[in-house]
DNA sequence: CGCCTTTGACCCGCGC
DNA sequence: GCGCGGGTCAAAGGCG
């Protein structure tokens, strides 16, 4: 079995009012709810998090002359699946902004970003070295606009997908 | 032709 | 103060 993960950590809280992060939510905790059995059921790297302001680095005049600026809407979770393929369809469109190996983990990791204007959600894609078939998926952001296509294939996706959980 | 992926360099925070 | 680990940029190429 799955090993839990010492940097997620869980908080049981599913309060505020996200969209489709409430909807993963809730869709996780029912799918985890169905699998019963599974030891952890869903990995929920809930908002609220130490991410009241984060810092980030954003490119003032060429390279050199970074601005510091404070984001105060970096709400941040993040769920572990078994699946195939590492793309969740969940409605929006992303753009791959970037790749990078992590330590302890021989799959890279990689970084996507909504390619809708103004919005500035971000998701992460991760594969776990152990087993294959395990894909761990974090968003941040809320998105600032309405889903283009249905997440129905989303909603499939994942309620044939066997959910983690860490508590 | 426009958007997306790829990929190396760059930047930053933090620990030692 | 330096090195490492992690996140982002941006140029160039690819594909529909």
């Amino acid at each position: 079995m799955m090993e839990n993960f010492p940097n997620f950590p869980t908080t049981p809280s599913s309060s505020t009012s996200l969209s489709l992060q409430q909807m993963l939510i809730s869709r996780a905790s029912e799918l985890a709810g169905i699998h019963g059995g599974v030891s952890g059921g869903v990995t929920l790297l809930s908002d609220g998090v130490d991410l009241s302001e984060k810092k980030v680095g954003v490119p003032a005049a060429g390279r050199g002359g970074y601005e510091q600026k404070k984001k105060t809407l970096s709400r941040r979770f993040s769920f572990q699946t078994r699946s195939q393929v590492d793309i969740l369809d969940d409605g929006y469109k992303w753009r791959k902004y970037g790749q990078k190996a992590v330590k302890n983990n021989k799959f890279p990791r990689s970084y996507y970003r909504c390619t809708h204007q103004g919005c500035k959600v971000k998701k992460q894609v991760q594969r776990l070295t152990r087993d294959e078939g395990v894909v761990v998926t974090t968003y941040e952001g809320i998105h600032s606009h309405p889903i283009l296509k249905s997440a129905d294939n989303f909603e499939y996706i994942l309620s044939r997908m066997q959910i983690y959980a860490s508590y």
